[in-house]
DNA sequence: TGGGATACCCACTAAAAAGTAAGTATGGAT
DNA sequence: ATCCATACTTACTTTTTAGTGGGTATCCCA
């Protein structure tokens, strides 16, 4: 099998948080353990699809763990897992930098909104 | 014009420093300016299209800035804003989070290499 | 006169990511 | 019997992102 190869080391972790969803998913995560209908109110404009598959990406990264409750209805529910705690601080951080970049382009005149601020 | 909306602030972030190319760009911009084809060759896999096309859309975040010195044949550098500057320490945190992320892997197994670590 | 060096730009194509809309399974409640 | 809720699947389409191969401009130098 090849050798897969990084110059840098951020490109593996662009491999995991990566995309339009993953980061996201992970900044809710974050602050507790959600199930699946849960995170779809959370990020509304996810599709069931994209949801799932992210999920199942991160827990293949051994970034989420999934919990299945035996029950009817079904319960499912994703935490990060100890490894998956260790993006925290980046998570944190990301959140923050975006927080900054939206109140600055609004002092710019930009017509922006944020909804929810990562107030921890 | 409509108003832009994010949930939350990694949305914003994800979208100066998201997508395949532009955090690798940024993690060498933030050590030192850099010429296009220092970039080039910092960057092997890139095309010159690709290149080009994430600085004019980091140009346009305001995160770095283009200098063109007057010569021929043409001299053109670029480097972080004091802006972009302010995304240094979430960079070096990705660099270093994916240098574990790596070595992680490789411990379990993984066929996997890294070619430059970001020693700062 | 024509090649070299640098930093582009443009048109076209290919591949990857994301979106849409529908369907499946379970077992309890009515 | 039928319906409900939950958590998925699957097939298909659209959009976005990236790659390829070419071309342009400048001025110096042989």
């Amino acid at each position: 099998m090849p050798t897969k190869t990084y110059q840098i080391g951020v490109e593996a972790t662009m491999e995991v948080i990566g995309g339009k969803w993953k980061s996201i998913i992970l900044c809710h995560l974050r602050q507790k353990a959600m199930r699946t209908s849960e995170l779809e109110r959370a990020i509304p404009q996810i599709s069931q699809k994209m949801l799932v598959q992210q999920l199942r990406e991160l827990e293949a990264a051994n970034i989420v763990t999934r919990h299945v409750y035996q029950q009817v209805p079904p319960r499912v529910d994703y935490s990060l897992t100890d490894y998956g705690h260790s993006l925290s601080g980046v998570l944190h951080d990301l959140c923050v930098w975006g927080e900054e970049n939206i109140d600055r382009r609004r002092e710019q005149g930009e017509a922006i909104t944020l909804l929810h601020r990562d107030d921890l």
